[in-house]
DNA sequence: CGGATGTTTCGGCCGGGGCCGAAGCATCCG
DNA sequence: CGGATGCTTCGGCCCCGGCCGAAACATCCG
């Protein structure tokens, strides 16, 4: 019978909700999802570090609960995120979760290489990652305020000139510029749709690739060298 | 060792939090604290609907997990939301589960000013938040677009008129015209820079002023004669 | 000081739910 | 058609954690 003896309480049901992400196993393939990509079952199951059997569970509960969404394609189920509101609360909390210093897992990667530049998500994670925060910060082209990190005036002029056109990026409902905290590094670095952005330019340049089946980022010999020239330290 | 096997993650661990708010009595302590009010160990167990003794444990574990904040004050401990951030994503949570269909049995706070008008973040909420936002669409001020909310030129016309200062908002990085979903209400009401403005003028006129230590809005009797004149709800 | 009130700790009960392997469907492909 | 691959269902194990009452602490008050 539970605590809900008394008469009735009002408002929405947290409880519902709180309980799909508070195990462990759901909150990875949620946050697995937050990628924006349709992953498999099995996909999923893998990246929760569960069997398929646990992870079909998990994911027909995450569907009763309205969080995702599934997409039959041929043998193969994908799930996506079931709205735009969905992966909102979820960065909210991961913001509160990483200001509570919840943090997933504590010890560093071993393989240097993936310290030193790998994805996170979708936007540079690392040394590199750190490398565009502080040389952006440094130049005056980001700005803390109180709430979080913006692009500044002669911030939107670099970026301009670096190839990313801000328009489309500005209508869309992600935030632009959004701190995340870099898990090797101990450090802030740049996501948002502006760190997507980024990311996605230097590959587009081919200064760097991700490796297949990893989340390691590759430089090339040129791109590390224009790498180092665009994203200086300041003095 | 639970499903963690596999090696290291990134990111927040929203786990933690979720497991938080997924039990029912603790949900309904963190809701009870929604209302911006203090409230003792006491008050809490009775809100939740258990004994002193389980909520003891659950207010320890929230606070454990940086969610409320203790204040001893005599022999009693009154505990209050840990800050806006988390005030905020309960909002954003409380949203999702409205609109998912996840309901206690009423809707919104008991308080009725809580549900008339209260902050938001920084914008208006509840029945007033509502009537901003229906006001201004309603009259052609706003327009619903693709991917959101936006200010039109008769909307631009107005704001200026009604005594803000578009400038310095548009050339700041935060969206101008964001929607929020309103946790009482369950509709949209106005936020972005323009809904924080709005809220920020009616203080400066001493139409509205936020109560202390509360989210409550309080309206003087010629502020809300001068509301409803200048959010009139169209035909 | 002693009794009233508020809060926490302790011990023990109990149920929900996460986990897996094996078997059962569904689908694709040669 | 039959074998591979992906996913789900079923059955059973097991542990986590919520719940309470009783008793211990803490604090106020007369």
């Amino acid at each position: 019978m539970g605590p809900q003896h008394r008469t009735m309480k009002e408002g929405p049901d947290i409880s519902r909700i709180g309980a799909m992400l508070g195990d462990p196993a759901r909150a990875n393939i949620l946050t697995a999802l937050m990628s924006g990509k349709a992953l498999t079952a099995g996909e999923l199951a893998y990246e929760a570090g569960i069997t398929p059997a646990t992870a079909s569970g998990h994911l027909r509960k995450l569907e009763e609960s309205g969080l995702i969404l599934p997409r039959k394609q041929g043998r193969h189920r994908y799930f996506t995120l079931a709205g735009d509101e969905v992966a909102h609360a979820l960065e909210t909390l991961m913001g509160l979760a990483a200001e509570r210093g919840h943090l997933r897992s504590r010890i560093g990667p071993r393989d240097p290489d993936l310290r030193a530049a790998r994805v996170c998500y979708d936007h540079m994670a690392g040394t590199a990652g750190v490398r565009i925060f502080d040389s952006l910060l440094g130049r005056g082209l980001l700005e803390l305020g109180g709430t979080g990190v913006s692009l500044t005036g002669p911030g939107r002029a670099w970026a301009t000139a670096f190839g990313i056109d801000l328009a489309p990026l500005e209508s869309a409902r992600r935030p632009l510029c959004r701190t995340c905290l870099d898990w090797s590094e101990r450090r802030t670095h740049l996501a948002g749709s502006l760190g997507a952005a980024i990311l996605a330019n230097l590959q587009a340049r081919r200064w760097a690739q991700r490796l297949q089946n990893s989340r390691v980022i590759s430089f090339s010999d040129d791109g590390r060298a224009g790498f180092e020239t665009h994203f200086p330290l300041a003095n």
